[in-house]
DNA sequence: ATATTTGCAAAAGGTTTGCAAGACG
DNA sequence: CGTCTTGCAAACCTTTTGCAAATAT
């Protein structure tokens, strides 16, 4: 675990227990997006006396902190990953393996501008996320796949 | 309710039962967009003997046949509102009083192009949303807005 | 030493499923 | 009529809350 977030906790009066680091360690370890129930299967392997309830109460803090943030699932799930880009960024995730790409500029100022105009709107903040094949799954897919229905 | 949405049903095989055409109508009848147990609550009014498992199953339904769509919210709940434009399009949403505008160029074909060169990701879809204030709730929250903390 | 944090148990939502009774076509 | 649909109950899952015991600083 970085120095910047063990500071950042400090700095914001939270403590530093084996929990929130263990939560960390794992978010900061894995390449995808994680759900609460999958960190709390991961960090149980570790600290087997764990409870999930803690997961959920730590990755608040940590999103609070911006240490972590969020992705948005199609089913309405969250799931969190570590954040690396330090300002306004987006997400790509894979649809087949789950991995999660950023991106910093999303150049959506001029459609902001636009829809605004359209719609009256004062528009003050956005929702972006892409869905596709990473370039992993493209190759493996291209040998294998099943057609859509 | 209009005919597109009866014969899209029929078309389809599924019945037109005075469920669905309750679901369907308080959607259609409002501006907003509205979560599983508000659609529940009003038709409720009318036909009280309606079970909330009919209200998900019915959207399920209608959001297959493209009738109606989802918003995504912020807290991972979704709503629906009726479906008007009728190809690809997304919403903005009020951030005061919940009110959905659709519009349809979203114009991120190049943002996409250039997201896939950098990422090597093969792009499918993308989610887009965008929330601030309507016209209406601008004038009001100028007059009356309280500092944000 | 003390305020924070943890873990348990239980509550609270939201959503899904099994099944018998009912209704559309 | 036969099949699809409904409504109830109950199961399921995720997330939140109350509280006493444990712990970081």
């Amino acid at each position: 675990m970085s120095n910047r977030m063990i500071s950042s906790l400090k700095v914001h009066g939270y403590k530093l227990t084996p929990q929130r680091r263990a939560v960390l360690d794992i978010i900061a370890s894995s390449r995808d997006h994680l759900t609460p129930s999958e960190i709390f299967a991961r960090v149980r392997e570790h600290r087997p006396a764990i409870g999930i309830v803690t997961i959920y109460r730590t990755l608040d803090v940590l999103t609070d902190l911006d240490l972590i943030c969020r992705v948005h699932g199609e089913d309405g799930c969250h799931s969190y990953l570590m954040r690396r880009p330090s300002g306004h960024h987006h997400h790509i995730v894979c649809s087949n393996c789950g991995t999660v790409v950023d991106f910093m500029k999303c150049d959506i100022e001029a459609l902001e501008r636009k829809i605004s105009r359209q719609t009256g709107f004062k528009i003050q903040s956005h929702l972006l996320e892409f869905e596709g094949l990473c370039h992993r799954c493209q190759v493996v897919a291209g040998a294998a796949a099943p057609r859509p229905a």
